[in-house]
DNA sequence: ATGAAAGCGCTAACAG
DNA sequence: CTGTTAGCGCTTTCAT
């Protein structure tokens, strides 16, 4: 009977509860709940087990196989500010010259307990620096590019970021930090001296339009022309140039432009093992004997390289090294043991095969 | 002079300040500021721009930019339950035949906002299982399997973990959850027909030893069987067996076993193209024409199938949609919008090309 | 060896 | 349209 708007109003609510979802998932609480230890021990159980009694030890790994706890890593990344995560921009997958490295750097992170995320830019440097800002936005604890990191933008965003960038395929003289590469001149020039040695005289290059392609063949065309491998008369080196990403059929093509300019070459170096495959299967196709009338050589040693026929004669880059090499630099980094300067150049080699 | 121990002690100290290392990055709280805003409204301004009006909106922006603030996903991800990653797990990535799909994937979730984990199972279950808690405890927006998840407990973490899930490559009544997948019997004895429709009555196969390369097989040879194309009173189809992953060289050497036991086959179902490039390469090294005395199917489609000599006749599967799909899969489910069912069998089609 | 408190940087929920 | 408050699930710091 007194129930008037004034009573009413007076009553004190109970502060009105705005939980959130609470979710589904088991938390480290739950587990520290069911062993009756705090949450920060059991956190401890299982990150650092010797900081911890036997006794509790056991209690909590109990508990975690009861409730099929699986840890937070973005929370615990968040608190610790460790993502055990490593971000690797690669061109393209597709490829098959990086595949190498992007499998050795799974599996050396994976050991390490760091997981990859895959980024693909593209040979235009402007998806590169897009896929950048969704890298940095995860907080990776290291960096992998391929190639070295050109554009001036990138190379801020990076640095400012503070994470750990290793930067490979490549040597330059002021890294953005790491780097784990080779000199693409001095292959270009190895290879030309290569065939000088085989008393080749007529060399010609089938390219990719790609930075690093074409450095390897302007130092090649630079050490052909000093040594003399050109008709005479000729001032450069013939060339044919293929837009990347590069395949087996751009190799066939390219291989019969050349021929129609330049019937009287006699070796030919191309931009990757997809190129000479290309190439090797033309030659078979027009009849040409290969290294007989035309030396091949190509670059990458993929899988399949050494079971061609001609086996191919090519330039090996150990993308498997190289991934691992980054992977322990960032890993190394991150856990600051060593802070080492992290600069390596992997060299590389030629792999003297049958086709040339 | 009133300095006794009793006053000492009875001095309110301020609260111990123990701060965390307050880092150095720029948070949204520092744009906010600078901006003039709430943190909350630079979060919509960054987020739902049109849920803030005009002149917050620059405001917010001109303090991103001057400030060079990322957004941390890690910690925007454990507020709202949303990782905006997915995470693949492939066997491996150098064979090539899973490339097209990584690709795909890849391109197709940073189309949506989402980046791609990689992860490397090898063909043995047990790295699979392993890889799987890493997995979850990214609380990735979706899991995209290649295959479907035989071991039980896989399924069962899975399935707890809430996470979306599609299993690819394969079909199966009882998938985990979504599906993109095609029949790898339907292919075998696809195949066998087309073989039988070309006059070739003496077929053979080789394979990889995994899952389900021979069920491909196996279907392969239980149509043959039927349709005859084995040498009379044979009761099975001549095959050998590779270990996974393949290559090409051990192409070349199962032709050589093949032809070893059985000189009178006429055609020759590989488990991949690389497998496939290795026959080619050996019968051309042999003398054996292709597809006059032995006729030559693959499967993959791989980028230089239709560049060889002869081209090669394979089993094309779309790996870039198989990708897209799974892509287009997670994210809706993700999103929210229609939960349809999500399965799908995306089929095969056989590409006649030269070789058989 | 264990625990309490205080965040990591962000967004959902609920007001105004 | 804008703000306040209360976490997300974990780990760091400090104290016992």
């Amino acid at each position: 009977m007194d129930d008037t708007p004034a009573n009413k109003k007076e009553l004190i609510l109970p502060p009105p509860r705005r939980s959130r979802r609470k979710s589904g998932g088991t938390t480290l609480r739950d587990v520290a709940a069911l062993a009756g230890v705090a949450p920060i021990t059991a956190s401890r159980a299982l990150n650092t087990p010797n900081a911890v009694s036997e006794q509790i030890l056991l209690r909590v790994r109990r508990a975690v196989e009861q409730t099929g706890y699986v840890p937070n890593m973005l929370a615990g990344g968040l608190a610790s500010r460790k993502s055990r995560l490593v971000a690797a921009v690669i061109p393209t997958i597709s490829g098959n010259v990086f595949l190498e490295m992007v499998q050795s750097l799974t599996a050396s992170l994976a050991a390490y307990g760091y997981q990859l995320m895959l980024g693909q830019s593209g040979y235009e440097d402007s998806r590169e620096d897009e896929l950048l800002e969704t890298i940095i936005g995860r907080r990776p604890d290291g960096v992998v590019l391929t190639g070295i990191m050109r554009s001036e933008q990138g190379r801020q965003r990076l640095l400012t970021s503070g994470i750990p960038v290793v930067e490979t395929w490549d040597l330059t003289p002021n890294p953005i930090d790491m780097l784990v590469g080779f000199s693409h001149e001095k292959v270009g020039e190895a290879v030309a001296r290569y065939l000088h040695g085989k008393g080749k005289r007529r060399v010609a290059t089938l390219s990719a339009n790609d930075q690093r392609a074409q450095r390897r063949m302007k130092a090649f065309s630079d050490t052909a022309l000093e040594l003399d491998m050109v008709a005479p008369g000729e001032t450069e080196v013939p060339g044919w140039l293929l837009s990347a990403p590069t395949n087996v059929g751009m190799g066939r093509a390219g291989l019969r432009e050349l021929l129609a300019r330049h019937p009287d070459i006699d070796a030919l170096f191309c931009s990757s093992d997809m190129v000479a495959l290309g190439v090797l299967t033309e030659a078979q196709a027009m009849g040409i004997a290969v290294p007989g009338r035309l030396a091949v050589v190509g670059l990458g040693d993929l899988s399949f390289s050494r079971d061609l026929n001609p086996a191919l004669t090519t330039v090996r880059i150990d993308g498997a090294r190289i991934g691992a090499t980054a992977a322990r630099f960032i890993v190394e980094r991150s856990e600051e043991r060593e802070v080492r300067d992290g600069i390596v150049d992997i060299g590389f080699s030629i792999i003297e095969r049958d086709s040339a």
